[in-house]
DNA sequence: TGTACATCAGTGAACGCGCGTTCACTGATGTAC
DNA sequence: TGTACATCAGTGAACGCGCGTTCACTGATGTAC
């Protein structure tokens, strides 16, 4: 963070971290320009050298928070190709513990805080990437009797949907307290699985 | 929203409202105190006649939102008390509808922008009261034999994310436009659901 | 190897904006007599 | 019924704030000769 030159040398990627910082220290609230640039040790108009605009940088930050979310996942679902109810536990509780790790990034990344997805082919393609993650977990789930039969990139939705919406829920402090105080969110999150692992029911 | 006199007579509902026509037409981004006070055709220093601050307006634009919630939640599900199955599926799809139509105010309602939730205890109870809704649901199912048996309360929360995070993801434009373009959203609602419905597994 | 120069990353002053909040005020209302 | 007065909802000027963005600039760098 410090800066021993007038040319930064890599300031496109030090305003990217500034911004992931940001985010988790203090939230969306204090994302700016300014905000990231002074982070970064640098005058609040050097970040235009790199960005066009406020949009361009947010658009980075997610495409990198994105590839870190698949890195995470794509890790854990190979590990667990081989037992496919495990490999849809862990993927699920590697989503979670991305999402509590990492809140602010988190959030700004499934905001549509960008408006013109178009311009930013790389958030795209890594959105799709994710995706395609979950179709295939998915998919092997179906293959084991897991999962209900059907196509799968319905299914994905609904597993994302679900997993996607407890995390919201509990990070809005939306779960009711008294059920807080009785489960660890690990234990939550098992449960909320559980009960969508439909065919071999006990 | 016009005003003939020199005291508006109900000017707090008037910001109320004037708050929730911001949110649907244009977001929560423009909501503040200036904007609601000239919607309602008032000096921008009136609401603190009957505001605290900003909070206060947003806590009372959440409550009214959760109560308009409750009703349109309370009365489908009472009306298809007899149907457990469908009253799943019609209480999930008044949710959607609710977030579809009153976009903004769904948002504002569960993205906790109450920072001091115990100051504002009907937003507090009025939540409570959707939250059992969705257990009564629950339990109606489970003595159907819809849903599995097991603590309601927990049964509750799986359900509630399941529908939040489809909305919430189709909402951000998350959901893939492949699916979009081959299913209206009330397909994938009841797709999402019936994924759950987790027993009688044709 | 040494110098002239083009490049362009980063600076800092300036702009206009909308915001939340305060404060001394004004004027409509309703109540006490 | 009519007047004096207290109340308090609503006004408008003012404050300080952080923001995105522009622009003429400066100074470090590397390349052509």
């Amino acid at each position: 963070m410090e800066k021993d030159t007038y040319h930064h040398g890599d300031l496109k990627n030090a305003l990217i971290n500034a911004g992931i910082e940001i985010l988790s220290q203090e939230g969306l609230h204090s994302l700016s320009l300014r905000n990231a640039a002074q982070k970064a040790g640098v005058s609040h108009s050097a970040p235009y050298s790199h960005f066009k605009d406020k949009q361009a940088l947010i658009a980075a930050i997610s495409t990198k928070g994105l590839h870190q979310l698949y890195e995470k996942l794509s890790r854990v679902a190979k590990h667990y190709k081989k037992q496919p109810l495990k490999q849809l536990h862990e993927v699920a509780w590697a989503y979670t513990e991305f999402a509590l790790e990492s809140t602010g990034l988190f959030k700004v990344i499934f905001s549509s805080a960008i408006e013109r997805e178009h311009e930013y082919p790389d958030f795209v393609a890594v959105s799709h990437q994710n995706f395609e993650l979950i179709v295939e977990v998915v998919e092997n789930s179906q293959r084991a009797g897991i999962l209900k039969p059907g196509m799968s990139s319905l299914h994905a939705v609904t597993t994302w949907s679900m997993v996607h919406g407890f995390i919201f829920l509990y990070l809005e402090r939306q779960v009711p307290s008294q059920i807080l105080k009785k489960y660890k969110i690990r234990q939550l999150l098992n449960n909320v699985v559980d009960q969508f692992i439909a065919v071999n029911d006990k």
